[in-house]
DNA sequence: TGTACATCAGTGAACGCGCGTTCACTGATGTAC
DNA sequence: TGTACATCAGTGAACGCGCGTTCACTGATGTAC
């Protein structure tokens, strides 16, 4: 049967918001189009009123995840006195370690993505704006190039919570997201 | 019919080894039995003489790629003058990031190990050990502890290869590498 | 040393299963008059 | 404003396909005598 517009809409917002936490807990290729479907409250027939195929749904996850990714990167940016502080509290914290579903999209996708093809070039948009307003949001250490010491954090604080998240050992875990926090302020 | 057990043994390195690349290369469960058998010259049938199922050859290749990434990691410290740069230029060429097959399991693998659950425990023996062989081989600043400073540098070099194969615009992938190198070294 | 036979790695057909996708159908919505 | 009807999001059965896994079979190897 019809239904509302409006209705209609709202499942698809519904939809977008499922894909892109569960794509981010369980890869681009670990989701299937019914667990997606069934988390939207709805069946699998639907899922082509919606997407194209199953591809369409995975960039269009990827898309939604990333831009939600920006928007905490927003909101850290007006953090006061510290950004730069508080954006390393949060990103290598046990808390967004263990909740992949709602944390940082390259950390979740960027390995796939390097195989897999779909997707990297809206990676490397998501990445440039990234690295852009990170290199001017936060204050540097004098003597080398903001936009490398934004780089050096940035894979530094990916590799971290992808490694984190790889090791079974709850102290060494801990140790890893420590140090990292640790090493990055330190030098300014 | 029987084969010598010279033979059989011959095959099974084969299997391990074409194992170990291709799960590198398409992730652990992005490999099918069909082609690894194919790729060692077999049919799918005889997969089950040499592995009890899929997720224990899963686990065998990514013991397997450990400890072939352990080799590498050898091979480097016995560089002299500087094991540290010798280690760096490596990990952080177009080289490494064009070739993840034979290249670090852990940046081709601790994603999906984060997600997967298996082989949790042998990533964490391995980073272990990595850590002791690179905080004692290299050379570090002085003012803070040497481990932490390896995990910064392990973090980076995961961070930033994962990031250089997850974008499709090469000045950017090439950047990511180059300006991470720049800063570990800089810092001594 | 020669003979008889059990072993077992490898083959290729066959299996059930879950997947992505298609399709006939439903019926309230929204539109044309 | 009321009526007739086309639209289309959603349902659930059905599809082909590739997957992991099983199985009967092969025949040279390795062993027992």
């Amino acid at each position: 049967m019809r239904y509302p517009a409006e209705e209609t809409a709202r499942k698809h917002q519904r939809l977008l918001e499922a894909a892109s936490v569960m794509v981010r807990q369980k890869g681009l290729d670990g989701v299937s189009v019914s667990e997606v479907m069934k988390a939207a409250g709805m069946t699998h027939g639907a899922f082509y009123s919606h997407f194209a195929n199953k591809e369409q749904m995975a960039e269009t996850a990827l898309a939604t995840a990333l831009v939600q990714t920006d928007a905490g990167v927003e909101q850290v940016l007006a953090a006061r006195p510290d950004p730069k502080d508080s954006f390393l509290h949060y990103y290598l914290s046990p808390a967004h370690r263990d909740d992949p579903g709602s944390g940082c999209a390259m950390a979740a996708l960027a390995a796939e993505i390097g195989r897999a093809g779909v997707g990297r070039q809206v990676m490397a948009g998501h990445l440039r704006g990234w690295l852009d307003r990170i290199a001017g949001g936060f204050k540097w250490a004098k003597g080398s190039a903001q936009r490398d010491q934004a780089i050096l954090m940035t894979a530094a604080m990916v590799g971290a919570v992808i490694l984190a998240r790889a090791v079974d050992n709850p102290e060494l875990s801990n140790e890893i997201l420590d140090a990292t926090r640790t090493q990055l302020l330190e030098r300014g």
